[in-house]
DNA sequence: TCAGAAATGTAGCATGTGCTACATTTACTG
DNA sequence: CAGTAAATGTAGCACATGCTACATTTCTGA
């Protein structure tokens, strides 16, 4: 028994790595996307104030995520989605929306129910948010 | 209107962030302790095994939740939990089968609410777990 | 128009987590 | 009890993301 009875699912967490990895092209797709819907542009700036962080960091991240394919942008310019980048957004959103849907309908504060979502919901997959989606339907009768 | 109509919920982002740097705390002590429930003691290679991570990140990462007072251990000695990493260990235990128990009960397919639950728990706030508790038990009736 | 404010960009540092390659220690087995 | 396998440890690399300090560019308003 050196196998150890409880079985080796090193798969879920090799899985939540990956999912760690898109987290920032998800969160600054969406961001990116309400700023232009907002202001008609997204700016460095705006982004790196909306997300809490110096906007160095905002900076880099959007670089890379340019180079990834999500956004266009040029020095000293705004920044744009590319189709990439806003099928990502509106994917995003409305899985957020989804699931503060679901948290509202299960009681929970609606200020928790903004962290929590906003933490939980780059792990939801296809499958639960259908789930999630036919779950609240039943409630909505 | 500078300030852009969608609210900046900041917020939300930092405390996903601090929420971060304490999922391997609970990733790592919640194994620990299945680990030696299986086979009484918890060896680095294990762990390491049961992540998909290289020895090395396994040691080192060890260590700092050591630093931290999550566990005992002394050079090539096997690891144990703190009174502090027991306490954590049983909290994320538990928080994992409810929520595994809640997405089973709406329908998601195994494979996929494991992975699911792994990476989801980590964001679940004291709140939400109690909501989903509550919500689960209604449909026990 | 031009000076200061705001935005953008660069340099350089830290931490956490991933890796391989190689060294050492411990444990097992013939 | 010696030799090998397994476990542990060290060195040194990479990348993503966080920061401050300082430089440059762009915008804006008097």
């Amino acid at each position: 028994m050196t196998k150890t009875t409880s079985s080796i699912r090193s798969g879920a967490f090799k899985a939540t790595r990956k999912t760690h990895s898109n987290e920032s092209a998800e969160d600054y797709t969406e961001l990116v996307a309400d700023l232009i819907e907002a202001n008609g542009e997204a700016r460095t700036v705006e982004v790196a104030r909306h997300l809490g962080i110096s906007h160095v960091t905002a900076l880099r991240t959007i670089r890379r995520l340019q180079n990834e394919g999500f956004f266009e942008t040029a020095k000293h310019k705004p920044i744009y989605l590319t189709a990439k980048g806003k099928k990502l957004a509106a994917y995003c959103k409305e899985r957020h929306q989804t699931i503060l849907q679901f948290l509202n309908l299960i009681g929970v504060p609606e200020k928790v129910a903004e962290v929590d979502a906003e933490g939980v919901e780059h792990h939801i997959s296809k499958e639960t948010l259908r789930a999630l989606k036919e779950h609240i339907s039943k409630f909505a009768e």
